[in-house]
DNA sequence: TACAACACGTGAGTC
DNA sequence: TGACTCACGTGTTGT
């Protein structure tokens, strides 16, 4: 436990210590410079021990009460959520892909459901993939480029004509990948809708995340996709 | 920054001052004792801010670069990611008791691939959504500025803090304003979300529109509203 | 004895 | 100007 050290931290100063050698100057100096100085640096550290400890009950499988392995398992566990997060998407991307066209009787299952569980369905997939406006208007692409430019960073840009909510079915579709983005820009234009995003990731990626842009926006588009409904 | 007051971190340390007080034992005492828990004091400091860096690092919307705050977001992220985990496994216990009655189909398909498959379902239970919610995280708009600049023409800037679907969000919320666009921009860039607008309108539609947007954006933020529906 | 982890007061920097 | 945050060196405590 890293409390050893903890104190009463009731009284404000030991003067009895401290205060000797300015014994002249009874009071503002020392008073108001030292003593309001010290207890708010008290409090500082008080309150980043509470966040430290506040940071160490939401993390489970803690090992070490060490402040530094607090944070270190706390950096672990996010990372491994965000890891799995990634696994988990492309799973599902191989499952709709593969069930929309290989298992017709997933369809009979969608139809034979009555309307509530389809609309729980529905409310699924629009709380947590943000796939909830998609009927109208597909996205039309123009163009689409990912190119690598060096030092972990690939550039994704693209153009597509401007209709209702593309804007925010382009974001969508980038929220939905789940990249790394280092910066992202999307413009408004002419009846053209030009983004551009920097995302850190190796060159070897390149293909793989163009193919899953262009999926991800093919299943925003195809109404009788499950993603979009 | 919290890096104001860093340090070369090279020389093990400054004897030229430290040391002049007891110049008659040259070695041992101030060489061992002092310099070696200087030094060791130092690295833990070094190793302490190294992974609170990196806790920064896998944490997304970061606000303040503050090291309390640091932790207080690196917590509030680790419990929406809870939070949104137990929902997502209590919505998806209905739609498996509800399949599990209602269509033997069903049952047949998940008897054949036994365990692979349920461990997959159980992953995406977890991690299926983690991010997509679109109702957390609220706009936290920092600055909005409604400009004329002449020839019926409003500029519109605004920037706010970058969370989850900020992006999303900010282009819902103009497209559901049904306002005359000319161009519109939204970029995003460390921690920060800008977004540029230029809207043919009239000079006295300035303050109306500015109440507007920020209605808007507070009744997408507000959960009971009929926007976050 | 030595080591590791901590809290403390202090000076410096930033806003 | 003060309110904040930070890094530093030091003293103390538990292993």
């Amino acid at each position: 436990m890293f409390l050893q050290n903890e104190e009463l931290d009731s009284w404000p100063l030991d003067e009895a210590f401290s205060g000797y050698y300015d014994s002249s100057s009874p009071d503002g100096a020392a008073s108001s410079a030292a003593s309001k100085n010290i207890v708010s640096e008290r409090n500082r550290r008080k309150k980043l021990n509470e966040r430290l400890f506040a940071l160490r009950a939401v993390v489970p499988n803690i090992t070490k009460m060490d402040k530094a392995s607090i944070i270190k398992d706390a950096i672990d566990y996010i990372q491994e959520l965000h890891e799995q997060e990634r696994r988990i998407q492309s799973e599902i991307y191989e499952l709709e892909s593969g069930k929309s066209k290989k298992n017709p009787g997933f369809d009979a299952l969608e139809q034979e459901l009555p309307v509530l569980l389809r609309s729980k369905k529905k409310k699924i997939t629009e709380q947590f993939c943000n796939f909830g406006v998609s009927k109208n208007s597909p996205i039309e692409l123009l163009e689409l480029r990912v190119a690598y430019m060096g030092e972990r960073t690939l550039l994704v840009s693209l153009t597509c004509s401007k209709r209702t909510d593309t804007m925010v079915k382009l974001c969508e579709v980038f929220e939905s990948l789940r990249l790394k983005i280092i910066t992202a820009n999307i413009t408004s234009v002419s009846g053209r809708v030009l983004k551009t995003v920097f995302i850190e990731a190796d060159e070897e990626e390149k293909d793989d995340l163009k193919i899953r842009i262009e999926t991800a926006i093919a299943a925003l588009n195809d109404p009788l996709s499950p993603m979009s409904m």
